[in-house]
DNA sequence: ACAATAAATGACCACGTGATCAAAAAAATT
DNA sequence: AATTTTTTTGATCACGTGGTCATTTATTGT
């Protein structure tokens, strides 16, 4: 019987192989892209052979796409923690130091998924990108409340997010210019990248 | 004799289908990346068959340097205009416009950019960068002093830069994810953005 | 211990890839 | 008009790609 067709209940050999090619893919698919990667270099990077690899996910797609599932859940967290308070600018604040801490923890997922969307491959868009709209309008409508009663500055809250997204991802995605660009190195690079947004994000949303 | 041994003058015959060709180029490398990339399929699109693409450039590696070399002229016109004035702030405020702009007319570009600095060809990274990382160094430069003389706030000025590059990149190389998250259609999008980040920028290097 | 099922193997396939080359066609030079 | 040089073509290549399939080997439940 094939895995896909199980009802639901999986083998835990199951799961271990599914486990080493999601890690082997992760590297391979952030690396090279969708078109770019290959699924002979990911079996080869997992120590196994390509139909092995095949048994457990039917498709390079299929492959790809549980990979990519998993990449927005990941990256979907920390925006749902953003939750109403009566320090919003703190909360805000919060919400940019999970994600900075995103990008130092998780750079492969981080440019997986960038590369997803720069490339344009029309992969399932309306499917996998759709629990990622539902949390986001939910998350404007509280900014735009904490807008309407006073308690932050009002700005154009899509736009905010935006900027908030581009600003900490750009140190995972851009990792390599970035490196090459700065005279402190990876690491401690974090810590800088906090003390400077965190204070230009409070300035703005301050209400006088 | 084969083009890329000419001394230096060209045809103008050679001149237009190497202008057909990066054209074609762009949009296939744009879209894929190096690897994802086929000069069948750059071919195809140029509307000429593999060898005849072959004769204008020796390989894919040549064409994809070649596109990537223009482009990254582009990419740093704007930064080199930076330039000392009385007025710092708006001097930043607008290259952050001249990059938004670049976003919006140049979008294939800024995607093949970064595309090359995401997913990790060790392609003439330094050879490259090499004219990036001079004008950077001296535009560093140019930012400590108005700090160092109190024009603008003392804030880090490699994180300056690079959170306006992540804002105003971002529009170019995650549209589709913004278009598909926006109520707002794209040509506005940038109006939108430039009246958020412009008074975020202003605000934070304002030296009260 | 044995049957049933899951997991892995190796041989194989059609196809697209980047690239080459001799020969033909077109342009430029004289 | 003749000749040289540039440009284009069509055939062809070795190789890597995503993927299949019958068969064998492990694992499992009874």
């Amino acid at each position: 019987m094939v895995v896909s067709e199980k009802t639901s209940k999986s083998t835990r050999i199951q799961r271990a192989r599914r486990e080493e090619i999601l890690q082997a893919a992760l590297e391979e698919f952030s690396q090279h892209g969708f078109r770019g990667a290959s699924i002979n270099k990911i079996a080869k990077r997992a120590d196994m052979s390509t139909p092995r690899l095949l048994y457990h996910f039917r498709d390079k797609e299929a492959l790809y796409r549980e990979l990519l599932k998993s990449t927005l859940l990941l990256w979907l967290g920390p925006l749902q923690m953003l939750s109403d308070t009566d320090e919003p600018i703190e909360e805000i604040c919060a919400y940019i130091c999970r994600k900075l801490e995103m990008s130092r923890k998780f750079p492969r997922q981080s440019r997986l998924f960038a590369g997803e969307i720069i490339l344009g491959v029309p992969l399932g868009q309306a499917e996998v990108f759709e629990p990622l709209r539902a949390t986001f309008e939910s998350k404007i409508d509280l900014l735009q409340s904490w807008m309407n009663s006073g308690r932050i500055a009002p700005v154009d809250p899509h736009h905010l997010i935006y900027s908030i997204w581009a600003t900490t991802q750009h140190y995972a995605d851009f990792e390599a210019q970035i490196a090459d660009l700065s005279p402190q190195k990876m690491p401690g690079l974090y810590t800088q990248a906090e003390g400077f947004l965190l204070p230009m994000y409070r300035k703005y949303l301050a209400v006088e």
